[in-house]
RNA sequence: GGGCUCGUGGUCUAGCGGUUAUGACGUCGCCUUGACAUGGCGGAGGUCGCCGGUUCAAAUCCGGCCGAGCCCA
């Protein structure tokens, strides 16, 4: 017998899985297609078990739809732009993008990503996923960036971009725009000003009992505390909490903001924090991060108080010019003079500074290329409704953030690497000339332009030094992979694709531009299917972060447990939910794979060197193919809703308790007998065959494994992953009925041996079996079965009829399933009657066998004719005692009497 | 603050109107039976987060609260 070392055949399967291309996509095939739009992992660092397991999910559909017959398109795909990738390298190497060459840092960049692409790719190979890697991409690639640019350009002639301001992190000392990734968080300690706003028109009289409010010789006003004096000329509005008391009488009021004249209105907020300062903010344009937030909600104008070197601007009057730091001193000082600064305070804050030279970042006004996503959000809608949402919730999250939308789609960042913007702009009157289409991929920075001159006014060209939003590319991933803009043919056959697997934190971000993005350009949906992953927590169930230190690394699992193990894990994860990692599955995996190993071992020793023939299966065998074929359906209907952990639970189970624990109990003396052998052979090889199957998307490799050593002889099939999933071969419920009751008969008196310290295979001394003429029956027909299995003597009666004795009923339950949904209200008055009064009703039953409800209910109630036991309105529990007769005994198992010498 | 999801024995989890709540891990006891002691059989362990409501009947449906996760503000 085949020595099992899970770890060494793995390994060896994965080796020859590439080398006889058992996952190749065939172009040329007549087979359905079934196409994944994987995602490009994220070239900047290596996979941790979170993303092990979304792989190997999608991986679970890929080789599920193999064997369905599917032509089955999994690509092996990075996703190679952007900041996150830009950061990294800078902070390792210490510079920034802009201390060197824009060129040379890209190639930093993506030299980078190629290392850690090639640990990613090494990585899937270790986890057994299927990918083909002949149909490779990368996002940073030529090839790919060329569909990119195509799509702005198509996007831009139908009238779907274009260029507007919006505010930016900017770091005043670099001077450049940075991502919110590249803003952290550092103490510092300021001043708290307390200054006074003067009401444009008299308040209420009501309003100066409270605090922070007052008169003085110019007026009424109320008292504003800020760290950020220098801000007043942006200064919009003024916020107060609901539910603070003096909201009532300021809400509306116009205060006018001191030294710049300018008038504000008075709004309420629940952002508001009552307890900081006086309780009454001044909201800025753009001050921090919240001032953008208030920016989106009350739609204010973004005028701005600090330009890209960190100075006042027009708005800020004789500021105008100064320094950040300056113009502060300058106005705290002014509005000492005029006696508008109350007090300062000393105050510990945190302020966002450039992670590199820690100055405070501020917002600017950048211009920014957009495209129009707001007046399309019936569109994507109608989109999302078209496709099936796998788990249907999540849907709803898109449509909230559809919903919510109130700004358009900023596509463009200052950043290097990513795929540049393909366009020109006249330095003179800001005209735009697109790349040709048949240019790209073009870069605008290097590339000359097609037209030599602004073909409007004569004047120079310069290329767009922007780059796109990595969301950019990601979002045409079904676009690239279905040879949109480059074979017609291919692109009918391949699109839409039949699934988007993708985890539920970037709804709104990659769900959505896709949807966005590829209706724009096809006018149709992106894909049938939306399977929606969860998160996978580490073991003490909070988030996963490198910060934290308590990131998986699953190639250590693996290198512990075995990558099936692993896969073990990543089946019992339901999709959709939040899941902590696991060892404990993991081992419980270890577990698993160890008794399928030993089944099949069993089952390959049984059947020998010869495929079975097909035969009329004996009863007990049509048993357990029913409940097979019964799995089989169930497991289909399972996996093409994507409910991994349920198959694989039921598929589990069904090996381990019922095919192992009971059928294989049951069939041990007849091959020993020589009883049945041809039935058993057939049921055997087929069960063991189809459940390998079923587990074999799940645990690729030891299912290769075994079926390679024994079924492959027999089934012409090079690999159990190309091979055809098992169909339901027989229902037959009459025979899975009686088998169910054999088995429980079996069980039941394997676990009273057990309970008796009995061996089980010691002789059990027990002379008949008393019960029902049916089961009688039915017990009879598996006669040797029982008797060989629970080692009876040769002379054990099947007697029809109940044993000899005295019984005493110690219980009545009422049947709460009957008696409800029957005698709604008064089935109430019956139940309590029932539980309250045992003593009498068990008396009143043995003497006169039937209770009538009239007893108990109003007259002309409905059911004054039922009766308690004629209409099974209660169970009746008896005494199991064993009871002695003669020279025997016997004990009662609920539905059958076993007696004993 | 909002949307969505989750909250079940010590731990993790299934169930998502029918009253005796599933399984795994752990724990305790018994059993070496010819695939597996890395196995089998059994026991203990739960007011199904809390509070209200609907219903003959609620872990399950509805409302509120508390706690966790994701996204947003």
């Amino acid at each position: 017998m085949a020595k099992y070392d899970q770890k060494e055949l793995e390994k060896k399967w994965q080796k020859i899985w590439q080398e006889i291309k058992v996952y190749h996509f065939d172009f040329n095939s007549n087979k359905p297609t079934y196409s994944i739009d994987v995602p490009p992992r994220y070239a900047s660092g290596p996979l941790h078990a979170g993303h092990a397991v979304h792989y190997t999910h999608i991986d679970f559909a890929a080789r599920y739809k193999r064997m369905k017959n599917y032509n089955v398109f999994f690509p092996l795909c990075f996703d190679v732009n952007g900041i996150p990738i830009e950061e990294r390298v800078e902070r390792k190497l210490n510079i920034t993008r802009k201390d060197i060459d824009r060129h040379e840092f890209i190639k930093l960049c993506s030299e980078f990503a190629e290392k850690n692409i090639k640990t990613m790719t090494d990585q899937f190979t270790i986890l057994g996923e299927s990918m083909d890697p002949t149909i490779y991409y990368q996002t940073n690639a030529e090839y790919y960036r060329r569909i990119t640019q195509i799509s702005f350009i198509e996007l831009y002639n139908k009238g779907h971009i274009y260029k507007g301001e919006f505010p930016v992190n900017w770091c005043p000392r670099c001077m450049t725009a940075m991502a919110d990734a590249e803003v952290t968080y550092a103490e510092r300690t300021t001043k708290l000003n307390t200054i006074k706003f003067y009401f444009k028109d008299n308040p209420p009289e009501q309003v100066f009992k409270y605090h922070s409010v007052g008169k003085d010789e110019n007026g009424a006003y109320v008292e504003i505390a800020t760290t950020r004096p220098e801000m007043l000329p942006s200064c919009q509005i003024v916020a107060v909490h609901p539910t603070d008391e003096r909201a009532p009488w300021l809400l509306n009021q116009i205060l006018v903001v001191p030294l710049f004249d300018k008038e504000v209105k008075i709004v309420e907020d629940e952002s508001v924090d009552p307890n900081f300062g006086t309780g009454i903010v001044m909201v800025c344009t753009v001050g921090d991060k919240e001032d953008l937030n208030w920016v989106f909600k009350y739609k204010l104008p973004i005028e701005m108080s600090i330009d890209e070197e960190g100075c006042m601007t027009d708005i800020c009057g004789k500021y105008k010019g100064m320094k950040i730091i300056d113009a502060r001193k300058a106005v705290i000082e002014d509005l000492k003079n005029n006696n508008i600064l109350i007090k300062q305070e000393q105050l510990d804050q945190n302020v966002g500074v450039c992670w590199r030279c820690k100055t405070p970042v501020e917002f600017v006004n950048a211009e920014q290329w957009f495209l129009k996503t707001t007046t399309f959000k019936q569109m994507v809608l109608q989109k999302s409704d078209e496709m099936h949402w796998y788990p249907e919730f999540m849907k709803i999250r898109l449509e909230d953030w559809v919903n919510s939308l109130e700004w358009d789609w900023v596509i463009s960042r200052q950043r290097y690497f990513a795929t540049p913007i393909p366009l020109w702009e006249c330095e003179k009157c800001n005209e735009v000339v697109l790349s040709r289409i048949e240019d790209c991929y073009i870069d605008p920075t290097m590339d000359s332009p097609p037209v030599e001159k602004c073909p409007k006014c004569g004047g120079k060209l310069i290329g767009c030094e922007d780059v796109f939003d990595t969301w950019m590319d990601s979002s045409i991933s079904p676009l690239y992979n279905t040879f949109w803009y480059r074979d017609d043919e291919k692109f009918k056959k391949l699109y839409p694709m039949s699934v988007r697997p993708q985890a539920h934190d970037i709804i709104r971000t990659w769900a959505f531009y896709t949807i966005l993005r590829c209706s724009l350009l096809t006018e149709e949906k992106p894909f049938e299917n939306m399977m929606m992953g969860g998160f996978i927590l580490s073991e003490d169930g909070t988030p996963m972060h490198a910060s934290l230190g308590n990131v998986i690394d699953p190639i250590e699992v693996i290198n512990e447990y075995g990558s099936d193990a692993f896969r073990c894990y990543a089946a019992s994860c339901a999709l959709g939910e939040d899941n902590p990692f696991r060892k404990k599955d993991v081992i419980r995996g270890v577990k698993l794979l160890r008794k399928i190993w030993n089944v099949q071992q069993f089952i390959i020793k049984i059947i020998k060197n010869e495929k079975p023939k097909e035969v009329e299966p004996t009863d007990i065998d049509k048993w357990i193919l029913t409940k097979y074929s019964k799995l089989v359906k169930k497991c289909i209907k399972q996996m093409d809703r994507y409910d991994y952990s349920q198959t694989m639970k039921d598929v589990e189970y069904f090996l381990w308790h019922e095919l192992a624990d009971h059928y294989l109990e049951m069939i041990k003396s007849s091959i020993y007998e020589n009883r049945d052998v041809e039935s058993i052979k057939f049921t055997l090889y087929t069960i063991g065959l189809g459940i390998l199957k079923l587990f074999s998307p799940f645990i690729p490799h030891i299912t290769e494994e075994i079926y390679s050593e024994f079924y492959k002889k027999f089934e012409d099939v090079e690999s159990i992953h190309i091979s055809d999933w098992p169909e339901s071969i027989l229902i037959d419920n009459q025979k899975e009925k009686s088998g169910e009751f054999l088995k429980s008969y079996i069980s039941k008196i394997r676990a009273y041996k057990s309970g008796q310290g009995i061996a089980l295979n010691a002789e059990l001394n027990a002379i008949a079996t008393y019960a029902s003429k049916e089961k009688i029956a039915l017990l009879k027909a598996n006669e040797s079965i029982i008797k060989s299995t629970l080692k009876y003597p040769k002379k054990h009666d099947f007697i029809d009829r109940k044993p000899d004795i005295e019984e005493k009923i110690i219980e009545i339950k009422p049947n709460y399933s009957l008696i409800g949904p029957k005698l709604k209200n008064e089935g109430r008055k019956i139940i309590k009657i029932i539980n309250e009064n045992q003593e009498e009703l068990i008396n009143e039953i043995e003497n006169k066998g039937d209770i009538p409800l009239s007893k108990y209910l109003p007259a002309g109630s409905a059911f004054s004719d039922d009766k308690l036991i004629q209409n099974d309105y209660i169970k009746i529990i008896r005494d199991t005692k064993i009871k002695g007769k003669k020279d025997s005994t016997i004990k009662s198992f609920d539905d059958f009497y076993l007696e004993f010498r």
